[in-house]
DNA sequence: ATGTCC
């Protein structure tokens, strides 16, 4: 089904649908795309989501998606939409069920010959030493009271316990950890899948990605992110696993119950949702926090390993081969933060589903080494073209809640890529461009070939264009572990 | 995304 109702034209990188276009429609709904982009984007009927996330009780300003916006479970992915902190409506459709799936890159100070002709034998290390695949398990033996820790603390809990580096936290959005988490709202159920599970990749669109830093678009502001052209980069792309999932299950369907109970109308039961100031909302809202943390948790114990694969096949330590984290972006949650709204300044609840929070300098969330830049923003495309590194500017803070895109975007859905592509063109399109590719089953990289997605340069031109945020890096692939 | 239906 195609969208067939109203996208007005604003200006070459914005589309409305107005407010008046449906009944339930609180504000008008925006759109950020291209020309190019916008029959694609009407053919899979994901405006109408956008349309529909403009009813969400206590919205303000407008519902927005970013280029990459797709179908979704209620929220289109590529989202974003506030409310009001205190009396507007938390939705887990609006953050998507892997809570906190989000991407870290970590720097080398190598380049590729400093890694010798060893990219298979590094991608193979890694392969071995990051869990990876459906239902995988970490190695690491927790219990209950471990996993407490990790819902509590995220990060932290993982650095203290060995994996990593205390400035690692610097560089983690939140500092890897949500202080608004409380291991209570959290089912026994969602901490049986979490306890095997800490410390695994997992699969669908998860991946390890080896990088060199091929285009430097502004040398200043790479230099200030620790990025120098011709070096190898290593970029983490995964979530919550199970524990998250479970989270969102569950919630989603006591919330299905709460609307019902409570008569609230809205034009799409995935839109279920509940008012932070009600104890669902709330308990919704510290269950997340807490999903967040083992995401957090899980990235970081990655890095630890990414940094011990390194050092099993290289010479020198991870600290000599200057593998800091350059940033860690959730791309599902839902933040409480403080945006200027039509001229006063308001505390809301910013949903983004599939987009990055993208400040611009000068806000304090921002790490202290690069507050006076802007947030770095990691952009993964697809497992041929690779990442973008961006940086949040003005324009996102005036007009999107400090939001962007979080990557190309499916164009393709999974089945779809399973009925049209084939495995073995995958695999000879990823050795034709010298890209060493390391992957559990045939259907996940399917499901993943770069056919499924969009055109991420053209993704990339709108969110500059429109000002949301500017061009850093781009990091062309030499090796993937795809999950 | 996900023990792709407890």
């Amino acid at each position: 089904m195609a969208w067939n109702g109203k996208l007005k034209k604003i200006d070459e990188n914005r589309w409305e649908i107005p407010k008046d276009e449906f009944p339930f429609m609180r504000t008008n709904a925006v759109i950020y795309a291209s020309e190019n982009m916008i029959g694609q984007i009407r053919s899979d009927n994901a405006p109408l989501q956008a349309a529909n996330v403009a009813s969400l009780p206590g919205i303000v300003g407008s519902s927005m998606a970013m280029p990459d916006i797709h179908w979704g479970y209620g929220f289109p992915i590529g989202g974003v939409a506030a409310v009001n902190a205190d009396s507007g409506s938390i939705s887990p459709g609006g953050i998507g069920f892997d809570i906190n799936c989000g991407v870290r890159l970590i720097k080398t100070d190598l380049t590729v010959d400093d890694l010798g002709g060893k990219v298979g034998v590094l991608v193979d290390e890694l392969y071995k030493n990051v869990p990876s695949g459906l239902g995988s398990k970490g190695l690491t033996k927790i219990g209950n009271r471990e996993l407490d820790d990790i819902l509590k603390n995220g990060s932290k809990w993982a650095v203290e316990n060995g994996y990593g580096w205390e400035r690692d936290l610097e560089a983690t959005e939140e500092k890897g950890r949500m202080k608004d988490a409380d291991p209570s709202a959290v089912s026994d159920k969602a901490r049986k899948r979490g306890i095997p599970q800490i410390g695994s990749l997992g699969s669908g669109n998860h991946f390890l990605e080896l990088d060199v830093v091929d285009d430097v678009f502004d040398k200043d502001v790479a230099k200030k992110f620790g990025l120098k052209e011709g070096t190898v980069t290593v970029t983490v792309h995964c979530g919550s696993r199970g524990c998250g999932h479970q989270i969102a299950t569950e919630y989603l369907q006591e919330m299905e119950r709460y609307i019902k109970n409570n008569n609230i109308d809205l034009p799409d039961r995935q839109l279920a949702c509940a008012p932070l100031d009600s104890k669902l909302g709330d308990d919704y809202y510290k269950a997340m926090c807490c999903g967040a943390n083992y995401a957090w948790a899980n990235r970081q114990m990655i890095t630890h390993w990414v940094r011990e694969s390194f050092e099993n096949i290289l010479e020198g330590s991870a600290e000599d081969m200057g593998m800091d984290v350059v940033y860690d972006v959730a791309h599902n949650i839902a933040k409480k933060e403080r945006h200027d709204v039509e001229g006063h300044s308001e505390n809301v609840l910013v949903h983004r589903k599939g987009a990055t929070r993208a400040f611009a300098a000068g806000r304090t969330e921002i790490a202290q080494m690069y507050r006076d830049v802007g947030q770095p923003v990691i952009i993964p495309g697809d497992m041929k073209v690779g990442t973008y590194v961006l940086v949040g500017k003005k324009g996102a803070m005036k007009e999107t809640f400090g939001s962007t895109c979080h990557g190309a975007g499916r164009k393709m859905s999974r089945n779809a890529a399973l009925s049209k592509l084939k495995a073995s063109d995958v695999k000879n399109e990823m050795r034709k461009n010298n890209i060493y590719l390391r992957s559990g089953s045939d259907e996940g990289l399917l499901e993943e070939a770069p056919a499924a997605y969009k055109d991420v340069d053209e993704v990339i031109k709108v969110v500059c264009a429109a000002g949301l945020t500017d061009k850093v890096a781009k990091l062309t692939p030499i090796g993937v572990v795809k999950g």
